[in-house]
RNA sequence: GCCCUCAUCGUCUAAUGGUUAGGACACCAGAUUUUCAAUCUGAGAAUCGGAGUUCGAUUCUCCGUGGGGGUACCA
């Protein structure tokens, strides 16, 4: 049975790194009919950040990254929260100790740390030098008694661990590669090693599927299945996702949390896809993948082994896309939250029915009408309600320069003239007709009997209506504005001109 | 310092002991067009360096160089 799992660390919001793996992991445990699942790391209590637990939770659901077993979801193989497991570790340290294959350490930090400076400075590779090993029976007996803070730390084998890597071939790590590294904090904590090789032998991990930094720290788990004499799972450890300055990517660089993502807009299909490609490729020109695509498509064979830097730049490009599969009213309910949040509607008690600031009234048929023209303009959700972009549907008056209604090199009174017309056609279209179909008819109908060219009339109407120097045509913002509001704005124009 | 690891366009990547080194994003140009967007067409853009093996190396080997990771009572 194949069994992966995802073992976040809740000291920060979910990182996109994380799910990245989380990803990999849920796809190749689908892809066999085996079982993904979720435990959480939670042994440093120092690091421990409120709140981040359930931030992974919701990351992985916003995901779709559903896991058989975690601790909101339950299973046969908890605790699945590694603060809930210290009797399994207590027993297995025990086993050790008896064996003498882990012993107490008092040393001090200090000593330590002076220990490691001289190591250095002899050229040296840093490494425990087993002080506490040689403590005799009357010694550790008085400074048990003692109380005296102290670790166990692991008696590491005195040999070389090679590993068959799936996609590197075999790892070799030369003897002296780990030293006796801590199993038990001061505070009777696991450290990571431990817990996570006790965790994922009893609870079955068939394949642990990791990031790169854990690569160097291999010959130390595998030391620790074979004191326990337990077979060790599958290793594959994949590349780093790096910042734009190639290194890993981390919390300095910015936008580094699935949250974040969230909250600018993107769609976890996007993401999802996205952070797929970033080591993995499926050996053919695809890139667009569904989740059913790509559990068929995934395989280790094609994962790759150096570090990719994630850059928005393709994300974009895939939000979109996934933006412009949506329909209109997905896309309004997507796009709700983010209108709101920019400020540019607020609730009222009517559930279909929001207010500008200034107190106009917005309908959802409205909302709606503008999510469809920005729907093939938008790389995020958020733009949707991006001021500069969607501001002039929002405002009652708006501000530009006159300047920007003349088309190319116009008269004013030209400009005048055409307003005027174009403000007389809409006056003597009905309200019920005012639709961007027979706004169109009407006003291109008018500039081919008088042989005026299309820029002439269409880019003062459109300036008129929205104020900007780019925006969708004059037709589709006057289908959303409405014809009062249309006239108004071609009223402020022509005040403008005159 | 020591240990591990990686190296193809700006970015994500494909490919092979023999190719015009392919694709995507981005960028640039053109078409279209009332502006934006979209769409279509086109262009530019890469095998880190040096030896070796070989008829032939981007691919295999070695040595450099560069990057990354680890080196904690953090994960």
């Amino acid at each position: 049975m194949i069994r992966t799992r995802s073992a976040p660390s809740p000291t920060g919001f979910m990182h996109v790194g994380n799910l990245r793996t989380s990803l990999y992991c849920y796809l190749f445990a689908k892809k066999n009919k085996g079982q993904y699942l979720l435990r959480i790391e939670d042994t440093d209590q120092t690091r421990f950040m409120p709140g981040a637990t359930e931030d992974i939770y919701a990351s992985l659901r916003w995901a779709g990254l559903l896991y058989d077993e975690g601790p909101d979801v339950g299973g046969p193989n908890g605790p699945y929260i590694q603060s809930q497991r210290s009797e399994i570790y207590n027993a297995e340290v025990s086993k050790l100790l008896n064996e003498g294959k882990a012993y107490r350490c008092f040393c001090s930090p200090q000593r330590l740390e002076a220990m490691r400076e001289e190591q250095q400075a002899k050229g040296e590779a840093s490494r425990y030098d087993g002080k506490c090993l040689s403590l005799s029976k009357e010694e550790l007996i008085t400074l048990e008694a003692s109380k005296a803070p102290h670790v166990i730390r692991f008696r590491m084998s005195e040999k070389e661990y090679k590993y068959m890597d799936i996609m590197r071939g075999e790892l070799a790590f030369p003897v002296g590669s780990a030293d006796d590294f801590v199993l038990i904090k001061s505070d009777g904590f696991p450290v990571y090693h431990f817990a996570n090789i006790v965790d994922d032998h009893y609870m079955k991990i068939s394949h642990v599927i990791r990031g790169e930094e854990w690569l160097s720290s291999l010959p130390k788990h595998l030391a620790l299945y074979e004191a326990f004499g337990w077979n060790h799972p599958e290793f594959i450890h994949l590349p780093l996702l790096l910042s734009k300055t190639k290194k890993k990517l981390s919390k300095r660089d910015g936008d580094v949390s699935v949250r974040d993502y969230i909250a600018k807009g993107y769609l976890p299909e996007a993401l999802l896809n996205f952070i797929l490609l970033l080591g993995w490729n499926p050996g053919t020109d695809k890139e667009l993948f569904t989740k059913e695509e790509m559990i068929e498509a995934f395989s280790f064979e094609r994962l790759n082994k150096s570090g990719a830097v994630f850059d928005l730049e393709k994300l974009d490009w895939m939000n979109s896309h996934y933006i412009r599969g949506k329909n209109i009213s997905e896309l309004f309910s997507l796009s709700l939250p983010y209108f709101e949040s920019a400020g540019l509607i607020v609730k009222t008690e009517d559930p279909s029915l929001w207010k500008t600031a200034a107190g106009r009234n917005i309908s959802r048929n409205y909302l709606e009408k503008i999510v469809g023209i920005e729907k093939e303009r938008v790389k995020k959700l958020s733009d949707f309600a991006d001021t500069d972009r969607v501001g002039f549907f929002f405002a009652d008056s708006l501000v530009y320069e006159k300047d920007l209604l003349f088309w190319k090199k116009m008269e004013t009174a030209q400009v005048v003239q055409n307003l005027t017309q174009a403000k007389i056609l809409l006056e003597k279209t009905l309200e019920t007709e005012f639709t961007k179909e027979h706004l169109r008819d009407t006003i291109m109908r008018w500039t081919a009997e008088t042989g005026i060219k299309n820029g002439e009339m269409l880019w003062p109407l459109r300036v008129a209506l929205t104020g900007m120097k780019a925006s969708p045509d004059p037709f589709e913002v006057a289908d959303v504005l409405d014809k009062p509001m249309c006239l108004a704005r071609l009223d402020q124009a022509l005040e403008k001109l005159t």
